[in-house]
RNA sequence: GGGCGGUUAGCUCAGUUGGUUAGAGCGCCUCCCUUACAAGGAGGAGGUCACAGGUUCGAGUCCUGUACCGCCCA
């Protein structure tokens, strides 16, 4: 037995010393495919940027995931001979690098403002290294084949050039500005947010019915003090407004009500007061208020609710901030200053009681906004931020996906990315963070202007005084990753990888950041290199367990889901394998752990296969002094033409699916005929001539060579989806190779090879034959290694089974010497029948036939035959003969006489037995 | 409120221009440690393809509606 492959497949013991090798060799690098001829520097190429991980943490299946799809096209387009590029990299995670670094300085007792800035900022350095050499290591173990040496990370000094470089462009351009505006706040990481990072969650809260009083010829305002239950003595008229966050009233500058509607028609124009500050504010009409919403009437807090805000410009009103950056009340809050914003909302709703202006209190649920990273509830507040105005980026964005220059798969996505883009709003993209790109603005002492520019200025540009200081704060992470497909490759510089791969080829990723990220490609890449960054946006799903619940760090399972756990115990191929073959694009999917086992079996029939062909290699052509390019041209007999037309359909078929992006079927195909073709049948009917007396170890070259031959194109054809097992077969194998590693292989060519229409045939028949004569033997009880006779009586095909009688008796356990084959012949008596078209197989199973059980089975099977002869008949007499295409027509016909042959047979045996 | 996806065997899922008797893995039943493989082999049972209409010679596949589950946007 050989001695190159164990008997049982351990990835374990081959997975990271193939991944040492390869990198060693530097076989993802593209050069290497030039050095060695694989591509030309002017040929076609294919470069995918990874999507980076956030420095944060570690790699979950979803990264998994993108690895595996990512590889999967890499490796396809290497071995298809393009000039490849799969460039790695991380993404530096303002918001969530930041929030765990300040977790780590709590456990010391610290905070970020202890250790200041820069000191502040090494401690991210450390983190995001340390994480960063964890990251690569995963990726590792998953084998992605990308180039190292170009590996990438967002504060690189080259992107974060290319970072300044965008930004000064869009400044200079107008399309970033500076204003003050209502914007997402994140009170704990004390910054403001995108619209996007802010998640709204349904939750059950109330809503709290307040009676406003109203200014009259009665009551001129509040004369007690709030809190003394007198504040609204003497009011007589009162306004009605209903609210999810009591505390903002505070900050209300008006009550709004709809001007068509009739209730409020006489206040409007009236001042009616808030409670606990006493500001007198005016009724005012609004077309954006609903009047069927509460009791019609509305309080408006314009510099703590969008809406609000909206309303607030519409009609000048004030906007009173009540919130400091940690939303404590503060000065404006009156009697509730420095209570935090829940705590405040107790307390002024049992004032509000206490005052008698509590109408009442209801139950009610309601979208509220966290922040994405760390769960807070946001707060809408008033602050001056850094903008991108997004809208013409936006146009040329939608314009690049509707002409076709860029495509969406699946296509369904290309809708959810239209209606975002075409209802976009100003992206804020300054943080209050100091782990980031600092903004590239400077401001002057002096004049007041604003100055940016790429390479940090020494004065101001208006009025050239020195004394100018930067902006505090860092950019939104995504602004750095929106440049990725050509930071990463040197932009703004010309660099020969910007020449040679951009625009890049996909943009691989899960449709979870269609928004946060891939339109910002889009939409940064048009604008700032003119170019589509890339022509295909592939989407997968999302990643849950098998139960469809999501995973996350907490579950008590979670290590089961973990992907280094996964390959330690199944190897990196049976986690890709099953990744890429269980989903569909842009579905989710439930990764099932029962599947995955099935892949590593996947793995371990290939690895047996393999053993096996080395085996009979070894005794045979291996055991002479021949070299493989003297080995004798194999003779294809039947069973070769037909493995080998099998072959010729899966190349084609595999290579077009994966054109299609169809991956999953093209692995589940590969799969399909290395195991239910290639080991179920060709190596079994190989083993006849194997292991016949007077084999010789050249008689058998054909089968030897057909099995390594097969096996090699295969194992290509799998190397996508199943990269090391695939690379340590192949190496296995003692075949001349044009390359020295699988990885490096030619893709097989559709175009050489044949289809062989008469071999599938004719196998066909002997396969169904050797299939319904097992079946007798089963339902006979047969002992399985028991040689049995048999007798055929073939008609036409009386040639074809005497010429394969040695595959038939192989196969199907017939004794040799009781094997009958003729035209037609006089049946015999107690024996079993089977019939295949218009093939009768005899078998006289001494002692075992039952006569009443084997007419009972027979009767069976006629009736089977003609339930299905009938629905045939009925198709063809129908309108199916006249309007279905022929060709369609022409096989049911077929498929008619067929049954029609069966049921003679069936019929005639039937009759014979009385 | 608008949009999208899902519903196929006990479980997890395939099924892409409509065309044989709807498939796989796992599980289940029978038999087998046969010289590549028990992480295996041979055979078997198991589905009115969520429901109701429609188009068509023909629908798991196309259209309309309904139910339930999930997601996205507002």
């Amino acid at each position: 037995m050989t001695d190159r492959l164990v008997k049982i497949y351990k990835p374990q013991d081959i997975e990271e010393r193939i991944y040492r090798w390869w990198e060693e060799q530097g076989y993802f690098r593209p050069e290497t495919m030039v050095e060695k001829g694989m591509a030309t520097r002017d040929g076609p190429r294919f470069c995918i940027t990874m999507p980076p991980p956030n420095v944060t943490g570690v790699l979950h299946l979803g990264h998994a995931m993108t690895a595996a799809v990512e590889d999967l096209m890499t490796r396809y387009h290497r071995m298809q001979g393009y000039e490849t590029l799969f460039l790695p990299g991380t993404d530096h995670a303002g918001i969530a690098t930041q929030n765990v670094v300040e977790r780590e300085l709590r456990k010391e007792g610290l905070t970020r403002h202890d250790l200041g800035r820069e000191k502040f900022i090494e401690r991210c350095w450390e983190w995001a290294h340390e994480h960063r050499a964890r990251i690569t290591e995963q990726h590792k173990r998953l084998g992605v084949s990308c180039d190292w040496t170009r590996d990438r990370f967002t504060l690189d000094p080259g992107l974060s050039r290319a970072v300044r470089t965008a930004f000064v462009h869009l400044f200079k351009k107008g399309l970033i500005y500076r204003g003050t505006y209502l914007v997402n706040w994140c009170p704990r990481c004390t910054s403001a947010i995108s619209d996007l990072e802010n998640v709204h969650q349904e939750e059950q809260g109330h809503l709290w019915t307040i009676r406003y009083p109203i200014v009259d010829e009665n009551w001129s305002g509040p004369a007690a003090e709030w809190g003394s239950g007198r504040w609204a003595e003497g009011a007589t008229r009162f306004i009605e407004v209903a609210t999810t966050r009591p505390e903002t009233l505070l900050g209300d500058t008006a009550v709004a009500v709809h001007p068509g509607d009739e209730r409020y028609k006489d206040l409007v124009g009236k001042t009616a007061v808030i409670p606990a500050v006493g500001r007198p504010v005016p009724i005012i009409a609004d077309e954006a208020v609903d009047p069927q919403f509460g009791t019609g009437a509305v309080k408006v807090t314009p510099a703590h609710d969008p809406d609000d805000y909206e309303i607030g410009l519409r009609h000048g009103l004030e906007q009173v901030n009540i919130l400091t950056d940690t939303a404590e009340i503060n000065e404006n809050g009156g009697p509730y200053e420095g209570l935090d914003r829940f705590e405040c909302r107790s307390r002024i709703v049992a004032d509000l009681e206490k005052e008698g202006l509590l109408v009442r209190v209801e139950p009610h649920t309601h979208a509220v906004g966290h922040c994405q990273r760390c769960d807070t509830i946001t707060e809408p507040r008033i602050s001056t931020q850094w903008f991108v105005r997004i809208e013409p980026l936006a146009e040329a964005a939608i314009q690049a996906v509707r002409d076709g220059r860029i495509r969406i798969v699946p296509r369904r996505f290309e809708k959810v990315y239209f209606n975002w883009l075409e209802n976009i709003r100003d992206w804020c993209i300054s943080r209050q963070l100091w782990w980031g790109h600092r903004i590239p603005v400077w401001y002057c002492d002096d004049c007041g202007g604003l100055t940016s520019e790429v390479e940090d200025p020494a004065v101001c540009a208006h009025c050239g005084s020195p004394n100018i200081h930067q902006d505090e704060d860092v950019l939104d992470t995504w602004f750095s990753s929106g440049l990725w497909p050509f930071s990463t490759l040197g932009w703004p510089d010309e660099t020969e990888d910007m020449r040679r791969f951009y625009p890049t080829d996909v943009r691989e990723t899960g449709y979870d950041i269609l928004f946060f990220w891939v339109a910002r490609e889009i939409m940064l890449g048009l604008e700032m290199t003119g170019q589509a960054p890339f022509s295909v946006v592939y989407l997968h799903g999302l990643i849950r367990n098998e139960k469809g619940q999501k995973i996350s760090k907490s579950m008590p399972n979670a290590h089961l889901y973990d992907p280094l756990n996964i390959i330690e115990e199944f190897g990196a191929d049976a986690l890709r394998y099953t990744l890429l073959t269980s989903s569909t694009p842009g579905n989710d999917m439930n990764l099932d752990r029962r599947r995955i086992e099935g892949a590593r079996n996947f793995a371990n029939k290939i690895w047996q296969a393999t053993r096996f062909a080395l085996s009979a290699w070894e005794r045979g052509l291996g055991s002479t002094d021949l070299s493989p390019e003297e080995y004798p041209e194999p003779e294809p007999g039947l069973p070769e033409r037909w493995i080998a037309s099998r072959l010729a359909r899966l190349i084609a078929e595999v290579t077009d699916l994966i054109e299609h992006y169809q991956y999953g079927e093209a692995g589940r195909r590969i799969k399909d005929f290395l195991w239910g073709e290639f080991c179920d049948w060709y190596l079994e009917i190989s083993k006849i001539a194997l292991y016949a007396d007077g084999a010789t170890p050249t008689s058998t070259a054909t089968q030897q060579l057909t099995v390594l031959n097969v096996l090699e194109h295969s194992l290509r054809l799998l190397h996508p989806f199943m990269p090391f097992v695939t690379e340590e077969l192949w190496q296995a194998l003692p075949l001349p190779k044009e390359t020295e590693a699988l990885i490096l292989a030619p893709w097989p060519d559709p175009s050489r090879w044949q289809v062989d229409e008469e071999a599938e045939e004719q196998m066909d028949l002997l396969m169904g034959l050797i299939r319904s004569i097992r079946n007798v033997r089963a339902e006979y009880d047969v002992e399985p290694g028991k040689r049995i006779p048999a007798l055929f009586s073939a008609g036409p095909w009386a040639g074809l089974l005497r010429e394969h009688r040695d595959l038939l008796a192989g196969l199907a356990r017939i004794d040799l010497e009781q094997l009958t084959i003729e035209e037609t012949m006089e049946p015999p008596e107690q024996a079993a029948t089977v019939v295949v078209g218009d093939v009768v197989t005899y078998l006289p199973l001494a002692g075992l036939v039952d006569l009443e059980a084997e007419r009972e089975r027979l009767s069976k099977q006629i009736a089977d035959v003609e339930a299905r002869i009938a629905r045939s008949e009925a198709l063809l007499a129908g309108e199916f003969a006249r309007k279905a295409p022929p060709h369609v027509v022409q096989r049911e016909r077929e498929k008619l006489a067929d049954l029609q042959a069966t049921r003679k047979q069936l019929q005639e045996r039937l009759s014979r037995l009385g």
